[in-house]
DNA sequence: ACTCAATTTTGGAACGTTCCAGTAAGCAAT
DNA sequence: ATTGCTTACTGGAACGTTCCAAAATTGAGT
């Protein structure tokens, strides 16, 4: 099938130039005549030449393949991320490797090591609990310019900066929303306990019910749909005085919609929900869900533009922003009179 | 930061051997002894080796890499398939480079030539429709074994091997089963029109209302959820004959169950819905929705194997039997009295 | 001790680029 | 004509592996 992939030298022989002038117009570089940029460029398609890589990265070591490992891929709020990542990227001329954790320390420490054999240029990574040592070890012996995204875990020195939304504030406008609504007794539900991103979120629901009087209540537990509808057959059964709830994300808050939909109560006048995310099934449902919006698309390409900006100019980026947030209200806390979106 | 990579030439002389015999250690060849394997083993921790792939690709020619190219990764159903290959072809080894076409064929072929100069080994193609020629001419110039999936796009020969679902049979279970719960007016709602895998789901649907005196009413479209909830609205106000949908996927019948339910009909006695792949969602929304079973995962597994053997061996694979699919029964056809699984 | 085959190890030549220190050509000013 | 300066091109040496043919070692059978 394969007669020998034509080289950068049989480009050279049929352009009659020298292979160094064919590399050099290879990679767009200005100082080669037009002229001969055209010829060199003629003999390319003649000789159907593609360009080699792997032989380039040898030499000058340094891939265009950048790493993304992502916990939970089937999560559409990382999907959208790691879409947004990689679309980003792939305008630049960086391709990308991306993983599934699956939520598994050890996967993802070995997808890691097998991503640094590449010889990837850098990493992003929203990590998965557990192992992480091993894994940002590995990163940091090897010098590879790593962003960690959305989730943080506990390092002993924060070896590598993190980009994340501002959780809290999110979790403060999700909770005075719910109490402009006249909610009464509000909980919090979801998130799996002692992590930084529900602490984070919780911080920013005790703050705003903090001087009203109302008790926190909150069910920490999973961040799941199944989660979430469990959660609904329980605050019916056990809490009925409960009448809306802040959750962890738009899984849970979806599970929740769908559990109290099963018991035939009406989201939205029953009870009032505010999700997290702003993922796009919220607008989807019926009641269409109420979240914290967070713009993925835009922190995605914010987090490839920032990766790319250290990869190319060697310098550590200065701890980042933490990215804004806002309330998208809708059926689910408003009920069905009025529609629209708070700031 | 970086004294330089030590090499296979460094731990060579840590270990007082040859380069060759570290090579032949570190791809685990059965002809070292086993001592001074163990040395060499040494070595390579003491000196912090790590194996650099692009330098082995050069001479090996054979990257390890695997190129997936997926048209809509946002869509649950591909997000699974994706991560299931991913998860497999890591597994044995190889990395997978993903991206997304975003239904864009132009940046698909894009894509595809820059997996090509990555020198991936390998491509699973779910295709976007536009541009098919020049992605698929590419790769077939280069030689790369690719296998087509879940679509298949309109091609003079069929140069690649197809592997997808039994689609025709999924549209005659669904609307079987439509039938047998006394549907009397069934629409099939969704799909882009003339594309192959829309046909194919309809053919089944035709068959099925063949001989039983119903008339075919065929709604294509698009493929979103939003388009399941506007003809939920539509077939409302001008069809209201119409009493149960075969949708051509999970996401149109999902758009469809929130449509019908913005209106306050319930569907599962009102209006009887089944959609197509299953996703997870399915059985976390209320009325859960009945679907046509694909088993993605199994499927995604399925892929990588034959790709890799395909890989390995450098045989043709034989052209692929299409993956069985099964009725999964919920309350959405069923109504809430009974519960379960039919065939 | 000696032969022969099997096992284990080895040094040098690739692989296809980029990098670098040039050479050649063109042109303006002396 | 010579000099200097810029612009356009070039040939050889790297990059870190794998491949290959051959060398060294081992060990069993005489």
């Amino acid at each position: 099938m394969s007669p020998r992939r034509p080289t950068i030298l049989d480009v050279a022989r049929a352009a009659g130039v020298s292979k160094s002038t064919v590399s050099l117009v290879v990679r767009g570089s200005p100082t080669v005549r037009e002229e001969t940029a055209k010829q060199v460029r003629a003999a390319m398609a003649e000789t159907g030449y593609v360009y080699n890589r792997a032989a380039a990265n040898l030499r000058a070591s340094s891939v265009g393949l950048i790493g993304l490992v992502i916990n939970d891929l089937r999560n559409p709020f990382f999907t959208e991320f790691a879409t947004s990542v990689q679309m980003a990227l792939s305008a630049q001329g960086y391709a990308t490797v991306i993983s599934n954790s699956d939520e598994d320390g050890a996967l993802q420490a070995q997808m890691v090591g097998s991503m640094i054999e590449h010889g990837v240029s850098a990493f992003v990574i929203s990590p998965a609990y557990g192992q992480e040592a091993e894994t940002f070890e590995q990163i940091a012996r090897a010098g590879i310019p790593c962003l960690q995204v959305l989730r943080q875990v506990d390092m002993r020195g924060d070896l590598f900066p993190f980009a994340a939304f501002d959780y809290a504030r999110g979790g403060l406008l999700a909770t005075q929303h719910l109490i402009a609504q006249q909610a009464r007794n509000i909980a919090f539900v979801g998130g799996l306990p002692d992590r930084a991103v529900t602490t984070e979120r919780m911080t920013g629901y005790l703050e705003a019910l903090r001087g009203t009087g109302m008790a926190p209540r909150s069910f920490p537990g999973r961040t799941s749909r199944a989660f979430g509808a469990e959660m609904a057959a329980l605050l019916s059964r056990r809490h009925p005085e409960i009448d809306a709830a802040v959750c962890f994300n738009d899984q849970v808050a979806l599970g929740m919609l769908s559990g109290f939909a099963r018991q035939g109560r009406t989201v939205g006048t029953d009870f009032r929900i505010v999700g997290f995310d702003d993922i796009e099934d919220c607008g989807q449902v019926w009641p269409r869900l109420s979240s914290v919006a967070c713009d993925i698309a835009q922190f995605g390409r914010d987090t490839a533009a920032a990766l790319l900006d250290w990869v190319e100019t060697g310098q550590h980026p200065p701890p980042m922003r933490r990215a804004p947030v806002a309330l998208a209200a809708r059926e689910s806390s408003l009920g069905f009179g009025s529609e629209g979106k708070s700031p």
